[in-house]
DNA sequence: TCAAAAGTGTTCTATCTACACCCATGT
DNA sequence: ACATGGGTGTAGATAGAACACTTTTGA
């Protein structure tokens, strides 16, 4: 059907590792796949790279494809090859980070997208479970020196809120006093002068990224 | 020639920034572009993969065949799409750390390589200034946390020759007294117990690094 | 008045920075 | 003896970690 150099013509792909964060964890965007390779297993977003656009892109692509959104925060994460045994393929690696209110998963039935807590994933096919570690390590360790939180977060939010945030990416507590200082002395964040009251307790402060573009510090 | 779909036949190339310290400064090494695209101009050297080998080791070959070296420190930057605007085309971009005096350059009058100062270049093909600008930085953030430096240096070295290396990639002078703490504390260098005398002062205790794989504090 | 989360300062510790003199050697 | 780079310690500043009580609200 096609000749010998069939083989050498590699297919690219980018593929999404899509974050939210859901009642206080970490959560991950994952398809089923209703079709071969791998069929009937749980697998990050993807879609073949036309060769006209650019790979991030085709990243974007995909992110709208599967919630609705566009635009966020997007950010490669590595290239893969070999993912796909069967033929030669690259996969292009994004970390997104989207806010769950704003997003409408795609509905289909065929290739279904569904949530999935990072710390309770099932087996994945291509070996995405390697590649959601590494993006969770990226996104923990740039937490602590840029404001990429901000695409988790509504555009205001509690001090509380984006602690809950942090404590969800980093796995581990943190020190109320000493995350509020810490956060309000790097200016990535400021108050909007707005309140908050739900339950029976004291109002808290909202508060707005400065800027809703990457910053590092 | 070849029929519409042709276009959608991906190129992927591996390419690599592959750095040293020389007289001080860190040098990057280009191949003068023998032939189309972007003729005669300088560029990183690259290579096609091959669609079977990983991705890897085709940046391994491109530096294998520039400078007689192997195996030595590697890591995947990013990967671009159209930088080669005339087709679809991937570049996964490759950095490499090597030691000057182990190297033996390529010596076809073709497609010559030659060390630049990556401070002073010429303004390359395929957006490769913006490139290895990334290169630079990524080298230099990981300096303080990682022992990567091991790849630029010999097996035995002294604390001077390591602080100069440093000094090259950050572009800004160390203390000498906190650098030589600083390095010790770590754990990732140890002394030798040789030292080295050359000139009319003291000799140099000689060091080397505790492990030669990479190691991330 | 009680429960529940918001808000706030100080002390201690560890780390980073700045800085100057003596040591071992070759000429 | 002198010139050259190797080797060392301390004090001050800064950043991070630990820690408990008061405030505001709804029920």
């Amino acid at each position: 059907m096609s000749d010998a150099r069939a083989s050498s013509a590699p297919v690219v792909a980018a593929i999404v590792a899509i974050f939210a964060v859901r009642d206080g964890r970490l959560h991950v965007l994952l398809v089923h796949r209703s079709g071969p390779p791998e069929e009937d297993t749980w697998a990050l977003p993807g879609g073949r790279w036309d060769g006209v656009e650019t790979l991030e892109a085709a990243a974007d692509r995909v992110l709208a494809r599967e919630t609705g959104v566009q635009d966020l925060y997007l950010e490669q994460l590595f290239t893969a090859s070999g993912l796909d045994g069967a033929q030669p393929s690259v996969a292009v690696a994004y970390i997104a980070l989207v806010e769950p209110s704003t997003v409408r998963l795609r509905q289909e039935e065929a290739w279904r997208p569904a949530w999935f807590p990072v710390d309770d994933l099932p087996l994945l096919a291509f070996k995405n479970n390697e590649v959601i570690d590494q993006a969770v390590r990226r996104v923990g360790a740039k937490l602590d020196y840029s404001n990429i939180a901000y695409g988790l977060l509504p555009e205001q939010f509690t001090l509380r809120d984006l602690q809950t945030t942090y404590e969800a990416i980093l796995r581990k507590d943190l020190d109320r006093r000493n995350f509020r200082k810490r956060m309000i002395s790097t200016g990535l964040i400021e108050p909007t002068g707005a309140t908050r009251r739900e339950g029976a307790h004291r109002p808290a402060a909202l508060y707005r990224f400065a800027s809703r573009e990457p910053v590092v510090l």
